[in-house]
DNA sequence: CGATAATTGAGAATTGATTCTCAATTTTTT
DNA sequence: AAAAAATTGAGAATCAATTCTCAATTATCG
């Protein structure tokens, strides 16, 4: 999928800068900025090509909305802040999953997502204190 | 709460004796054997009880609808097959992963999900050989 | 037993996420 | 620039999960 209009390019750009997985109603505040009168609809239509492009990914997490981020090539997982409800990429993984599987069972992937406070919503290290 | 109608009895009787992730509609179907008429609503009325009693777990997960299971007292994870869509629960957990929070972050819980094919999918194993 | 309270089933209503419709605008083609 | 094609924004529509409404049924209490 190529990029052509000026939503398209504003809507893209400001997922890649954000990095980090976003609803489409963040986004659209976002790239509202630079694209004034965007349109939720168009977010979602530019995002849906974007996924099928395989350029980003839609992160569907328990206990929050649907989030989008761009596609990242190395493996990871997801950190849930319980309180501001982001949601951060975490690297790292102890791997290992398989000896868990019961007899018979085949594994293609895994998740694993860490809930708990982000730094900011922490109460010791928060903006706030 | 305490169970006092036969419909309710049913509902979790039937959850607590397929002792595994059910959907509403799923649970429907099976409690309906014990109590023919029985309702959606009331399906989703006791299960909203027990869930706030604690009785119940609702478990969300990417790809699935939403699934209820009575609690289970141990640490725990699950297991979704790609082809049938059940949901597994799967002892066993690697652990270990608060090293993988950022500084300042704080964990509280975290969630393995597997993903693969059931024995009954799995082609080598199933069934239909 | 008769009144009141609680529960139930069926279908309507709601909710949140997403898609569709369509007229207006913009872009591309010629 | 004129015609055809593509894109856009706004709001309606859809979709799946869940809740609500309400009349009918069932249980409880004095």
């Amino acid at each position: 999928m190529q990029l052509k209009t000026t939503q398209q390019n504003s809507i893209f750009r400001v997922l890649d800068t954000l990095n980090r997985p976003v609803t489409p109603q963040e986004l659209l505040g976002a790239a509202s900025i630079e694209s004034p009168g965007l349109g939720l609809a168009t977010v979602y239509r530019v995002l849906k090509k974007l996924v099928e492009a395989d350029r980003v990914q839609k992160i569907e997490l328990a206990g929050v909305p649907p989030h989008y981020e761009v596609q990242s090539d190395k493996h990871h997982h997801f950190f849930v802040c319980e309180d501001c409800q982001r949601i951060l990429e975490i690297t790292g993984c102890p791997g290992g999953f398989k000896k868990f599987l019961p007899e018979g069972f085949t594994m293609t992937s895994h998740e694993v997502i860490l809930y708990g406070m982000c730094r900011d919503c922490s109460p010791l290290t928060g903006k706030e204190n």
